[in-house]
DNA sequence: CAGAATCCGGCGAGATACTG
DNA sequence: CAGTATCTCGCCGGATTCTG
């Protein structure tokens, strides 16, 4: 846990050159882990669940489906550890654990959303791309074929 | 690599139910890819790099200096095929490659720029809450081997 | 120089079983 | 209900070796 923190540290201060890298290659230790944050699979969906309402942890649970109970007590956890969400415990039989998101975590999801959207806006444009690119491999791939079969006969 | 995408496809019209989630699982299959891409440990260094000048491999290579030839070649590779990215291929002795940056990467450069805005505005508040939070987890730790040395005294 | 191919070690994620 | 604990297995990423 700890030394996570130390090894990231030790490696960002390690940067020995710094000609022409500015904003990233020192932002790396700590947007790198806003960004595996928010890139986590489940993140995400935790984060946009919770910005309607707090939830409770089975109520995440079914809501998300797909997600193993383990992984989403990992995801809470690092979510609250970073401040995005809160927990709230309630001393009752049967447990209850409420979840939300504190106002840093709902600015998160302001900035995430922006990004959302600009992936709507260019999913067209990426699979374009894909089929493009995909298309070429298998054009270089065929013309490969056919020299190989020009040379051995 | 294509039954990647297919299976991508499958999991995300796969979802049976469309009560509760409105953007965010539907854009999971696109927004994932996006996000796991600039989520990337890589990705995000050679975006930057890249919204400068075209780079060359071998310059890329040494300008992120830590990355794997294969991991660089991999992160290349993807975000050619997400359109993020061209590649040019000079047919000279040596080979020369270059890469730059597509209009769609200097858009997504621009999202990018935000996020990064927004993690190094708040780096504070997230290394206070990681603070805060290990310090309660030592605390109950703390509680928690008392209470047990109480019983068994 | 710019990769492709191969092998391999670590760890992240799932499944299962157990607690308060 | 809301977790912990443990084990296993897949695959991701690094090192190495080989081409055009």
């Amino acid at each position: 846990m700890e030394d996570g923190t130390s090894k990231a540290l030790g490696y960002c201060t390690g940067t020995e050159d710094d000609e022409v890298i500015q904003w990233d290659t020192r932002a790396d230790c700590d947007v790198r882990r806003i960004l595996d944050r928010i890139a986590d699979k489940w993140s995400l969906l935790v984060i946009a669940l919770l910005d309607r309402r707090t939830m409770r942890f089975s109520e995440l649970r079914r809501a998300i489906d797909g997600v193993s109970q383990r992984m989403l007590t990992v995801t809470l956890r690092h979510l609250e550890r970073d401040g995005i969400i809160s927990r709230t415990v309630y001393p009752v039989v049967p447990p209850r654990v409420d979840y939300e998101l504190t106002p840093l975590g709902i600015s998160l999801h302001q900035v995430i959303k922006s990004l959302v959207t600009w992936t709507e806006e260019h999913q067209r444009e990426i699979a374009a791309a894909h089929e493009a690119y995909d298309r070429r491999v298998a054009e270089e791939e065929r013309e490969l074929l056919q020299s190989t079969a020009r040379l051995s006969r």
